[in-house]
RNA sequence: GGGCAGUUAGCUCAAUUGGUAGAGCUCUCCGUUUACACCGGAGUGGUUAUAGGUUCGAGUCCUAUACUGCCCACCA
């Protein structure tokens, strides 16, 4: 019998978690047709349809809020819906290392506290002091999951770290250097100062500031009496310039397209080029090119040396190139902001000193035009907010185009069906446009690179403003040289004494890019589950990892990883802002599941929200749903204690004669086509508002009402005299029904409401369902 | 600058793909106390941001405009 009084979710949910668990019903292991653990190859070897969803390991670094965690809800729906369609379901839960997020946590949060920092630690002691500390948090991230009612086979979760991982990442890696994709080259990069590191570019961010723009006089060769202005906020970096640019179609330069300008307090010389990007508007209209310390000059030298749109450039643009050639870089500023290579007196000056010397010797020489004040957006490091230094360096990179091509054809032939579909625009135009991946990270928490030289590894840059790379004091040309020369292999192992590994890291999206097939692999379940069905994360790493999980699953495996990806809304503060720890507006797990119980929690990431849309957290929404669990349990006390003895709650009804009751029956046929029409179609945020709509409304409001006078006496409600009796055949069928209807509720409310359905299962259950679970009662209604 | 969303009741949001605009909360009135620390019934409240267009029919499709948010980007 169920329980007197309201619902209790908080007590109540606690108790379902360790029936669950203990029972091993999350493992696909777990075979509900003769309720037994069996092995995983005899798992392997049964003949149910295979259901599978790589969960999105959290970061270690922080235990996720309300909102982090809202995925674990439709994952969680998805897979219990799977389950009850007969499915053997493996939700793989697990956990990332977040490379350079962590690290940077760990010493900011962690070791400075303490007085402390990566200087007191060899790079072993560091390793193994953030993984015990991110393990603690870990398992706390892991607690909430299970608290959400996350139906993950909790005993493989697995981290990005795990040893079994190793293997995967790195024969990826091997596998890219063998097919030729993989090059250390120098480039353009994001110099972090306050990491000390190179930065994605995803890792920056944008920041308003005053500057002042700064009117250069650069006297002409042929006529030092005529000059070209250039308008600049960094006068310091025209050390390094090595060109001139001008708008191909402005008038006012195209006869000095081709001709060279003297470039001042140097002795050298640079060509006056072209390029579409320069805005004729802005400044002079001619820009000083200064490609080791601007990403934007960067990309114009390479369009310049690659000719790229020429065949649309006027004649005289041409010509200049040809006669012109291309145009090099000169890097002038290096990872301590003193200035290098071909800088003369300046040499070793910090950037700063340079720049105030740099203008004071232009004043005297009369070649400072103007100056103005500008508000300009510098580029600046996401995670300590210091200014990017763009400069050249060596970088491990991977060559992109032979993953992005199968990944744009695959997207294309449909193999890969995102939610909301219009976001797979997105993801189009996202690989179209990807450049080149830097992978290397020059930190210590994460997979060190498999690269081995033979001696110490150095990067200076000469006299000319090149970046050399020296193996053991020999410079090296490139990756092909220093292969050829012997210096450097790619294999996990050390190849013997000597033999240096590379000291960076992978970046964390290398190996999360791989979760996939690493996690399956690691327990040993490609054959089983790979491809896996669905894919369901927060719309904001559609880039950053879902498109590159899909790349290196077709690399690696030759398929897509996943068919569906279902992408969620993120979920904000009451006050509508993002959640985060740094507003303070951060609400907790316990916050919320203490007041209301997961199954509300739930409730709200769901009922009416749509894919890819956010919204916020809503306390009397909350309030509403909390209501709905009472009101489903007084719902289901008020059958079953109009059922007789022994009723048998697996009777479907036929033959029906009372209106009512072919009413009823037909409802709950018309809402268990409409709910799974939903669910199939990924529409499950209006499946749970149908369901809330329909069991409230309908079900009660009117069925029960209609139902009660089959079921017991009516009284005058002023005499309290009996007016009428239920006839004992129409009572039976009432009966039939209503415990029918009871049941289907349940089993439609489960994948939403697990635990209180699961509750009320648990007391009205047939007694041949002894220790079972809901969660495998078939979703059919036969 | 480019891209992608959004703008619907006082508030927060839906509308199952073109077919009578809905829910929760709030507010007003009435009723219930043998499922309901509450529940039920009725009601107030919307020219669906604006202006055009397509269509028998538009919140939904098209065009433009105005705001809001996110992402990308190169204004030195």
């Amino acid at each position: 019998m169920l329980p007197k009084g309201p619902y209790n979710p908080n007590e109540t949910e606690s108790k379902i978690l360790d029936f669950w668990h203990q029972n091993k019903f999350f493992k696909p292991e777990f075979d509900p047709r003769d309720g037994e653990v069996k092995s995983t190859e005899e798992m392997k070897q049964d003949d149910r349809e295979p259901f599978a969803i790589i969960c999105p390991p959290p970061n270690a670094y922080a235990r996720p809020h309300i909102g982090n965690v809202s995925g674990y809800a439709y994952q969680d729906v998805f897979g219990r819906y799977a389950r009850m369609r007969g499915k053997k379901t493996l939700l793989f839960p697990g956990k990332d290392h977040a490379a350079q997020e962590a690290e940077t946590i760990y010493l900011r949060d962690v070791l400075a506290p303490q007085g402390k920092s990566k200087a007191d630690f060899t790079r072993e002691e560091f390793y193994a002091a953030c993984y015990e500390y991110f393990t603690g948090i870990m398992l706390i991230a892991q607690a909430d999951e299970k608290r959400i009612g996350l139906s993950a086979d909790f005993d493989r979760d697995l981290f990005t770290l795990d040893p079994r991982v190793f293997e995967t990442v790195m024969g990826t890696f091997i596998k890219m250097y063998e097919d030729g994709m993989v090059y250390k080259d120098v480039r353009i990069v994001n110099w972090s100062p306050g990491m000390q590191s190179v930065v994605a570019d995803i890792d920056t961010a944008r920041k308003e500031r005053e500057a002042e723009l700064i009117y250069i006089k650069y006297p002409l060769v042929e006529d030092p009496t005529k000059f070209v202005a250039v308008a600049t906020t960094r006068p310091e970096t025209m050390l390094g310039d090595t060109a001139v640019v001008v708008d191909p179609t402005d008038e006012r330069y195209a006869d000095l397209i081709g001709k060279y300008v003297k470039l001042p307090l140097t002795d050298r010389e640079i060509p006056i080029i072209a390029n579409g990007r320069v805005d004729k508007e802005f400044g002079t209209g001619a820009v000083k090119l200064t490609p080791a310390h601007s990403a934007d000059d960067y990309t114009m030298m390479l369009e310049w040396n690659y000719k790229k749109d020429f065949n649309r450039m006027p004649q005289n643009v041409q010509d200049a190139r040809e006669q012109i050639g291309a145009v090099g870089y000169i890097n002038i500023i290096w990872k301590d902001l003193k200035l290098v290579g071909p800088v003369g007196k300046y040499k070793g000056m910090k950037v700063n000193a340079a720049r105030a010397q740099i203008v004071e010797d232009l004043r005297a020489l009369d070649l400072i035009e103007k100056t103005e004040k500008i508000t300009q957006n510098v580029v600046i490091c996401d995670r300590t907010k210091s200014v990017i230094e763009p400069i050249m360096s060596s970088q491990w990179f991977i060559d992109v185009d032979r993953l992005k091509q199968p990944a744009l054809e695959a997207l294309k032939a449909g193999e890969v069906t995102i939610h909301p579909d219009n976001m797979s625009k997105k993801l189009e135009f996202w690989l179209q446009n990807l450049r080149d991946w830097p992978i290397s990270r020059s930190i210590w928490w994460g997979y060190r690179i498999p690269v081995w030289y033979k001696g110490e590894i150095s990067e200076v840059v000469n006299d000319e403003g090149k970046i050399v790379i020296q193996i053991a004091g020999e410079d090296i040309a490139d990756m092909q040289d220093a292969v050829k020369k012997g210096l450097i292999k790619v294999q996990t192992d050390s190849p013997g004494e000597g033999w240096l590994q590379d000291p960076d890291v992978f970046d964390t999206w290398f190996s999360s890019g791989q979760w996939p097939f690493a996690t399956l692999t690691a327990e040993n379940l490609m054959d089983t589950f790979y491809p896996t069905q669905i894919m369901e994360t927060a719309f904001d790493i559609l880039e950053l990892w879902v498109a590159r999980m899909i790349m290196l699953g077709i690399y690696t495996q030759g398929k897509v990883p996943f068919k569906d990806v279902y992408l969620h809304g993120l979920i904000n503060a009451p006050d509508g802002q993002k959640m985060s720890k740094s507003k303070g507006n951060n609400i907790n797990i316990d916050e919320i599941v203490e007041k209301y119980g997961a199954d509300t929690l739930r409730m709200l990431y769901i009922v009416g929200n749509k894919a890819g849309a956010s919204y916020r957290v809503d306390f009397d929404k909350l309030e509403g749903y909390r209501r709905f669990l009472n009101k489903i349990w007084n719902a289901a006390k008020f059958v079953e204690m109009n059922m007789p003895e022994n009723h048998d709650w697996s009777e479907v009804p036929a033959d029906l004669k009372i209106e009512s009751n072919k009413k009823l029956y037909q409802h709950i046929l018309d809402t268990h086509a409409e709910v799974t029409k939903l669910m199939n179609g990924f529409n499950i945020g209006i499946a749970a508002q149908v369901l809330f709509e329909n069991f409230w409304h309908v079900f009660c409001d009117v069925c029960l009402e209609e139902a009660k006078p089959n079921l017991y006496p009516q009284k005058d409600k002023q005499t309290q005299e009996v007016i009428s009796e239920p006839d004992p055949v129409a009572k039976t069928e009432t009966q039939q029904v209503l415990g029918f209807a009871l049941i289907t509720y349940l089993k439609l409310l489960h994948p939403f409401v697990p635990f209180l359905t699961e509750e009320i299962w648990q007391h009205i259950k047939p007694e041949q369902k002894k220790e079972s679970t809901l969660g495998y009662e078939n979703w059919e209604l036969s």
